[in-house]
DNA sequence: GCCTATAGTGTCGAAAAGGATACCATCATG
DNA sequence: CATGATGGTATCCTTTTCGACACTATAGGC
């Protein structure tokens, strides 16, 4: 079912980011529209892309982006089913996005997710 | 290679994605990270420009922040107390991210948090 | 008759995220 | 003494997310 994210926001500047945010969060949704920038995939092709994820996420994650109009889901009526997934022109416009996210996650993290800068872990403290 | 055994990160390419996102995500996040970009803010400040936020979650999200090394977190010694946020250099390095998402969102994304483009209503389906 | 392949669905339950509300210590001011 | 400001905590609870696992229909090939 639908969630209602951002369903009512008083958007102060900042607020289109969030809302932007929220269309590609959920685990595996920037991933997916990352690897669909390459050309149209199947379901099963994206399943062996990102090992790991089980169908059901899959499938759930799918029909948001298709709710939230970024891909184009196309049912080719046929046995055994063929089902592609392709960016639609809105989905496309999230190129730069998802290319400045890949650029920064290559250049800042480290093989554990975590970034790699120097050590955080001490907080400055001023007179 | 030392690639320690793959967790969920023998990444094919898309994971540097998921992995910058996972540390934008969390509500409010990204929001407060866009507007430090405008400079140094105080604790009672990010309260007031982000409406809605009990100070419970934005303490959370500030010492994630912190611990991925984006923000840095000043203390002066005075009462009543001042604290002071502001992006490291590392956070800093987010604003090509932060101002693609804050470009996309403007563009794109009505009052309502929905994306605005075409009409995904329906569902293609090809021969 | 059995196995394979595709593209899913259904149910269960654990874990994480998020929100509401109340509370704390300190000092200056009136 | 009471009030206000600051930068948080503590506790409780609900909602959302995610993962495991089993299961389905159809058709073709052996």
């Amino acid at each position: 079912m639908a969630k209602a994210r951002h369903s009512r926001f008083d958007c102060s500047p900042g607020c289109a980011v969030e809302a932007a945010v929220g269309l590609i969060d959920g685990k595996w949704k920037s991933v997916i529209l990352f690897h669909l920038l390459s050309g149209t995939l199947r379901f099963n092709e994206i399943r062996r892309i990102i090992a790991n994820v089980t169908p059901r996420m899959l499938t759930n994650q799918l029909r948001e982006l298709e709710e939230d109009g970024l891909i184009i889901r196309t049912v080719y009526a046929q046995v055994p089913p063929k089902v592609e997934y392709s960016l639609s022109p809105l989905g496309r416009s999230m190129e730069p996005v998802l290319l400045a996210l890949k650029g920064w996650g290559d250049a800042h993290i480290g093989l554990y997710g975590k970034p790699k800068g120097h050590d955080p872990r001490e907080t400055d403290v001023a007179a």
